[in-house]
DNA sequence: CTAATTTTTTAGACTAGCCTAAAAATATTT
DNA sequence: AAATATTTTTAGGCTAGTCTAAAAAATTAG
């Protein structure tokens, strides 16, 4: 139905929208899928001819409601695709990213359920981040980050802000990855670092730069 | 590092290969491929300068080793996929095709490796056709057409030779799948149909026509 | 409020793949 | 061996998506 590019643009937009507001304008698009500026012009122009987006001149894009289906849509696939490569393939959680860029972009509904109701609808990918219903609901986890925390607070890993490879990559080889709790010991005044015990033996020493960027679950 | 297109005219280059001889031509490429034979002349001159087939004008085109090996990846991709699809998925064998056409142009070798894994490094797919090993190796099955039995002997059903959805689902209405062993009772000598037992038990009634396009395993 | 800077759009050109129609080569009949 | 039919290649053109350089609009600074 909709090109591998047209998905992508279709995509980033959504998801520059939903964290900048509502108009998006060219340059931020063409950092999302990697082209130049007078690229996206283009691809703005068809897309808007298409009506999926609309678009006016010098002022921005913002997604129609079909744009909006569009885009969530392949979102559900990029977050089924890396929840099936992390969990049954084994893939670490940095590694899934890139080919679920390439994964979403396979074209069949029945896939898509098919492989939903495989992995036990799950609710979230590997990253945390929500999994849209087959209705294209997001259901919005109230995930908060692990740098609220006070001493002597405790909550599940649940997701990350940052989603580079170096990011993950440093939280794997920590072994702080979804699922485990983590109960803060101090938090230091002078550069809010915290210490923390990871499920409630080990200790570790963490960077504000690390812990406001990881999403928990707080546990009472 | 090849293009989907670049894929599919190798692995229909190399099938025709396979079944026709060495040298193959035009319309024999345009028609595997779904394009017209000027578009093919095109392609093929653009894959001759890459050194994955050597192409003399007017006389048709042979696969390098180089050109061989980006095929039977291709192949193995594609069966291991269709194999995830119909074992794993619950795909019937007829639907595997037209999503494994699309999958197995995933680039990533770690991707390929660890499905393989996860699939229990399976020997052929769900049409009985065999996969390729990491190697390139196709270790091909002795498998016999149905229609070579006699009164009284039996075969376990190991593959197809027509690969069409009319005939898969022909079989999966009649249970003919995968696995599944037939005795041969009789042999019209005026229609060559069989009469035969499925699983030992149910009598089945087969044409000429299906048991010419069904390969089983011979049962001692 | 004008001038300088930044952002966006236009213009023109490129590549991968594809197409149709015509020309050239090859194969088949007579 | 010539005539006819078939196959293959060339020529020219199209679309999707991209790029650079220049022009136009909008924003920011003085
Ligand atoms: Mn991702
Ligand atoms: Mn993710
Ligand atoms: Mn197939
Ligand atoms: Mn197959």
């Amino acid at each position: 139905m909709y090109s591998t590019t047209e998905e992508n643009y279709l995509k980033t937009i959504y998801k520059l929208q939903a964290q900048l507001g509502t108009f998006i304008n060219t340059n931020a698009i063409a950092d999302g899928v990697n082209t130049k500026a007078a690229s996206v012009t283009d691809m703005v122009k068809k897309l808007s001819e298409k009506k999926l987006l609309s678009y006016e001149k010098y002022k921005g894009v913002q997604l129609t409601e079909k744009g909006k289906k569009v885009a969530v849509e392949t979102l559900r696939k990029h977050r089924l695709w890396e929840t099936f490569l992390h969990n049954q393939l084994g893939f670490t959680w940095d590694a899934v990213h890139d080919i679920a860029e390439q994964l979403e972009h396979i074209q069949s509904n029945e896939l898509v359920e098919k492989l939903d109701a495989f992995l036990g609808f799950p609710s979230h990918d590997p990253h945390g981040d929500p999994i849209p219903g087959r209705n294209g609901v997001i259901k919005e986890s109230n995930f908060i980050l692990l740098s609220v925390l006070k001493k002597g607070e405790k909550g599940i890993i649940s997701g990350v802000v940052n989603h580079s490879s170096l990011f993950l990559q440093h939280l794997e080889k920590n072994k702080l990855t979804l699922g485990k709790t983590i109960t803060i010991t101090e938090v230091s005044s002078f550069d809010l670092s915290m210490a923390a015990l990871l499920e409630g033996k080990e200790k570790i020493q963490l960077s504000n730069e690390v812990v406001k960027n990881i999403l928990i679950k707080k546990l009472a």
